[in-house]
DNA sequence: TCATAATTTAGGAATGATTATCATTTCCAT
DNA sequence: ATGGAAATGATAATCATTCCTAAATTATGA
């Protein structure tokens, strides 16, 4: 594992901000200043690949990712676009009975307004 | 509603198979032959606005839309790509009752392997 | 009916997140 | 040290989507 794997890595496990990649370069840059955007790219993918990583689709802003792989989902707030964890709201086994198919996995996001936001109208 | 527009919701309606917005152009054009993609997408959104249309965005390909809004879910295949509607999976209420929170709504994808494409293997 | 204002279009350029490329650097095992 | 493999930084390419603009279409109202 790369040095610049392992600070990447150890950025997202500091932090439960879920950054996006420009984010993560700045963070890991105080570590590894010559860092580029490309290899946060990179190694992004490699370790979504090994599991060490979560991605998390954004519908209309760069992707964010998170370092905490346990099973859970997330709550997104509509106003300022952080995102909260929560709970897993599904099981596989509870997707494939109502299915009646076998389910690789899924993905859930649940849209609210955070307090912040909403004491802000 | 213009004569493109029409078309673009017409074409959505007429098909279930959650079209890209390079698709619902093909469609479209042979009604309105000079139709324009930009045409497209700005008419997606407004039909979208406008809760005529539901956009499903897609994590690694282009977006689909769905002429079809009545509450229902998506199953996707992670080898073709195709998309099948499920029923709800959720419910707003339950998830405000799990959450403690009131919530605007979410996005669920299930993915799995559809049995063409497990057939092929 | 006609003129004018408002809306929408087609087409093409711009945007921006993400990937790909590639010469150079780093890492080891010999 | 040295040669090959793997990873990097820098930059270019990609590609879905949005933006821009002049021209076309449609609506309005005197």
């Amino acid at each position: 594992m790369s040095r610049q794997k392992e600070v990447i890595l150890d950025v997202l496990r500091k932090v439960r901000t879920h950054p996006t990649a420009d984010e993560i370069l700045l963070l890991a840059r105080r570590r590894v200043p010559a860092l580029a955007l490309g290899t946060v790219y990179r190694n992004l993918k490699l370790l979504c690949d090994e599991k060490k990583v979560r991605r998390i689709p954004m519908e209309d802003a760069p992707d964010r990712y998170d370092g905490f792989t346990e099973p859970h989902d997330h709550l997104i707030c509509l106003d300022c676009g952080k995102v909260y964890d929560v709970p897993s709201l599904q099981t596989k086994e509870a997707l494939e009975a109502k299915l009646g198919a076998r389910v690789s996995g899924y993905e859930m996001k649940v849209y609210f307004v955070c307090p912040n936001c909403q004491r802000e109208e």
